[in-house]
DNA sequence: TAAGATTGAAGTGTCAATCTTT
DNA sequence: AAAGATTGACACTTCAATCTTA
């Protein structure tokens, strides 16, 4: 990979904010959802998907699915949950292996409350810095971008060479930069 | 918080790219990297902050700060870094509480290797599919969305109320999303 | 006391192995 | 076998407590 183009001033820009909202967005709306709900986004994210179910109910791996999350994860926050009295759980009747996620009155209740709170944080951290205009000109660019994400492939450009360095990767989240050392 | 504007088709669309990028460039971006150099995406912004400080030394606070992680995170990062040849660490001789890292000759050739496969994984990833048009307009959206990110205040707008649930919060990241439920 | 750094405990999340049912 | 779910082990990260030096 001897030849790159460094970014231009004005991709420097663009991704330096975005990966600053990377890094930023989401832990605001994830204290903001949990200091005022008790739910955490990733419980907030559970309980609606299940709140839009039919019965409000799901498997745990339709569940899992809807969540984005693994299904490892997604058994223990439900047994959190559960725990909390905002879901049950018991096995399927029609399929031994299943069990079933099923939304609470409180649950459901606990969410209705959550969701205004919810899209006043999405709209105080967001919406209220940007005019119609430019929300109709972000999402045109940011969902090309996202639409391809991860249909790119996965393999880089060049010669794949110092491959033998590796060691398991797991979860979180980088924020780099770009420009060159010296 | 009783009357809130759900958001609208637009605002929604925008969203919902927003949150898919948040979750999935990190990944792909940090999987490129470790991929082809052994480097996770925190290791490469450790080490790049390294380059570019005064004698490719700094505190550890300082890098710390530089780098957005945690004191005790950049502890064991600089440990392993270590470990494996790209840094070094020393008591500082001006102030014997202060730890000082430092880029070796190693470390610096692996960001010298790894830089342009970064800025070819964000291309490839990002900036190819946007022209430049694109990129100027999402700059200029993202750049105040990103300034005034922090300086909201914290306190919701409505009444505080569930204050009263509330558990630990460390680490990791939500992506949310915005409908209501049912 | 306070600042700098490390260590210990804990939360979030993943993968690999396992157990049960089909 | 294969699918569904759980458990165990571990990586990443932070907070709180601690240790050392100023």
């Amino acid at each position: 990979m001897p030849n790159v183009e460094p970014l231009t001033p004005a991709e420097e820009a663009l991704w330096w904010a975005l990966m600053r909202i990377v890094v930023t967005l989401p832990r605001l709306l994830d204290s903001d959802l949990l200091c005022t709900t008790g739910l955490s986004a990733t419980e907030y994210t559970t309980i609606k998907c299940l709140s839009e179910a039919p019965n409000r109910e799901l498997r745990m791996a339709d569940l899992a699915e809807g969540t984005g999350l693994s299904a490892s994860r997604t058994t223990r926050l439900v047994d959190d949950l559960q725990s909390r009295g905002l879901v049950t759980k018991r096995a399927s009747s029609a399929d031994g292996r299943s069990n079933l996620a099923k939304l609470t009155a409180e649950g459901m209740a606990k969410l209705k409350f959550a969701w205004p709170v919810h899209v006043a944080s999405v709209r105080r951290r967001f919406f209220d810095h940007i005019d119609g205009t430019a929300v109709r000109r972000a999402g045109h660019v940011l969902t090309v971008v996202a639409a391809r994400l991860e249909d790119t492939p996965a393999a880089p450009p060049g010669t794949p060479s110092a491959t033998s360095e590796l060691r398991a990767r797991r979860g979180s989240p980088p924020w780099v930069s770009a420009p060159p050392p010296l």
